[in-house]
DNA sequence: TTGTAAGCGTTATCAT
DNA sequence: ATGATAACGCTTACAA
């Protein structure tokens, strides 16, 4: 591995020459210039960017930490935030939590310890922003789920708002005994929930079944497979995840529940199968690029300066309405 | 943030004696011990692991460098290098090159800049991986497609054979019209390709289709369609990755052809949706978990035995017969 | 326009 | 059992 000292070497000049002309910031001879660049192609020289991250204390990269990666929305999100970044000239790595808090503390400390310029984080609900920032050297950027922090910029749902239309778009379509399936480690499950929960009030109905679940397809299974038997079944299901919405799909269909005329079933997150399968799933679609990217630039806009205000953004989902919940005959 | 100075100046030894606390690898007087421990924790020191890293040269870190991370392939195969990696102390990072070279040129320089111990890598059809050992000092484990060369332990799926049997499976049910799509960006798609016309062969068929595609959920839309334009319909249709597999899925659903009655449809991977459709589609599943798994400790035996003969492992995948590819009536 | 040298936070060698 | 100190590869005052 060549380093500037053996570039310096074979150009006959000094390393700080060389890191000028790599860094193109200061006056060169341009017939320096030109050996120096032929000395770094003759030895195939690149600068070690740990070395010079550990000199400027800073770096080209940015951390997406992320709880599940085998949730197609955080995949999404991670294509996003990566096309983002790279236009900029940054790179992303990328780590997965798995909601493991332990895990969680070793990436975040991982990623600070590689100078990266910033993270963008979906946080476990018992998360500390403040513990974390490292006296503001890393900044973050919260995605998906709010902490009840000021110390960091959010990109979040609207979820009370989306739980609330797509609960409603259930009630107008002929639905009166919902049950819900919330997953238990975010917040978000929680906001989900008061939607839901706000949208059979203003009808004044109540919910035939809510249960907080692990955000996972088994989960979603048990739970609907508990719905079902209840004596009071529930004549629609509402689901706030799209791994929750597969379990869930699966349950009807190995009890053989006809969706939606017996059940109908509605979920959150556009997936690659949610019109695939029959019915097509009703979902809440979240505008995953935008989430991405929004996340990226304000990450990129607290790097430069650092003590702006922090800022909320609330996005809105948009409604796909599909066969699973059609209007009850 | 503390260092290793502040550490020592507040327990009031060196730094070096700080160095031997924390590695734990020299004999220490037990209340010096106790001093540096209390100031360690008093100063919430945490090792600079970039420091450290420059030191000597290597750390506790390895990449894992994807071609797309919204296939649920990699990302199956991400969780257990993941596991297998948090089991030994190693932290895994992840990056996606969307099949890009130029960014998997950026992805391996900045993980060897990183000084990883190693990279798990699912390269593009044109990889040189003798241009990126970078001297040796960086090992890699190649997974998914093949590269002809000896410098990389590799994990791979028997795909000849893969493809093979799930061909087989097809024509023993009765089908004999087939057409096949495959992805064009690696290897896997042409090996296969190779599987899929042996078997036709020794049953003395011959395709009445085949297309290398990018693989991608569009592209494998397109090409169905194009196949079920064709005069030679075929009767049977056979997808290389679950991404084809799905943009199949869904032309066949627009044009309402019926699967498996006029055309079976059959391809690779075990996915959430696979068997949530209908009818569940005929898979050939690989076993992310052992591939995962396996490419971990493949680097992690090389990473303690550099000049180790270079492995081959592969793999079976398994046929899981669904409704997609029943008998033909 | 260029060079010298200090320093980023560690670890390892050599003394003591 | 502990301390000084050089070194990892780079950037950046400061000098020349």
């Amino acid at each position: 591995m060549a380093t500037i000292k053996d570039v310096a070497q074979a150009a006959g000049v000094s390393t700080a020459t060389v890191s000028r002309v790599l860094a193109n910031n200061a006056p060169i001879k341009p017939e320096t210039r030109e050996r120096v660049l032929n000395a770094i192609s003759q030895l195939n020289y690149r600068p070690n960017l740990i070395a010079r991250s550990l000199r400027v204390q800073k770096s080209a990269k940015i951390g997406l930490v992320v709880s599940d990666i085998r949730n197609p929305f955080f995949t999404a999100i991670g294509r996003a935030v990566e096309d983002a970044a790279y236009e900029q000239g940054y790179s992303v790595l990328m780590c997965n939590t798995d909601e493991n808090p332990e895990k969680e503390e070793l990436y975040l400390n991982l990623l600070r310890d590689e100078n990266v310029a910033g993270v963008i984080f979906s946080p476990t609900q018992q998360f500390n922003i403040a513990a974390h920032t490292y006296e503001g050297r890393m900044p973050f950027v919260i995605i998906d789920r709010s902490v009840d922090a000021k110390e960091a910029d959010m990109v979040l749902l609207d979820n009370v708002s989306a739980a609330y239309e797509l609960t409603a778009h259930l009630i107008k379509n002929g639905y009166r005994k919902l049950a819900g399936l919330f997953g238990d480690a975010s917040t978000t499950g929680q906001e989900r929930n008061r939607g839901f929960l706000q949208a059979l009030q203003e009808h004044d109905l109540h919910p035939v079944g809510v249960h907080f679940v692990s955000p996972r397809i088994q989960q979603g299974y048990d739970a609907t497979l508990a719905l079902l038997a209840q004596s009071d079944r529930p004549d629609a299901i509402f689901t706030s995840n799209s791994l929750l919405t597969a379990g869930s799909f699966q349950a009807m269909r190995d009890k053989k529940v006809s969706v939606p005329n017996e059940v109908a079933l509605v979920g959150f997150d556009e997936t690659t199968w949610g019109a695939m399968v029959d019915p097509p799933i009703t979902v809440m679609a979240q505008p995953t690029e935008e989430i991405g990217r929004t996340a990226t630039e304000l990450l990129f806009q607290r790097i430069q300066e650092p003590s702006r205000q922090t800022q909320l953004v609330m996005l809105n989902g948009t409604l796909i309405a599909r066969e699973s919940s059609a209007r009850r005959k």
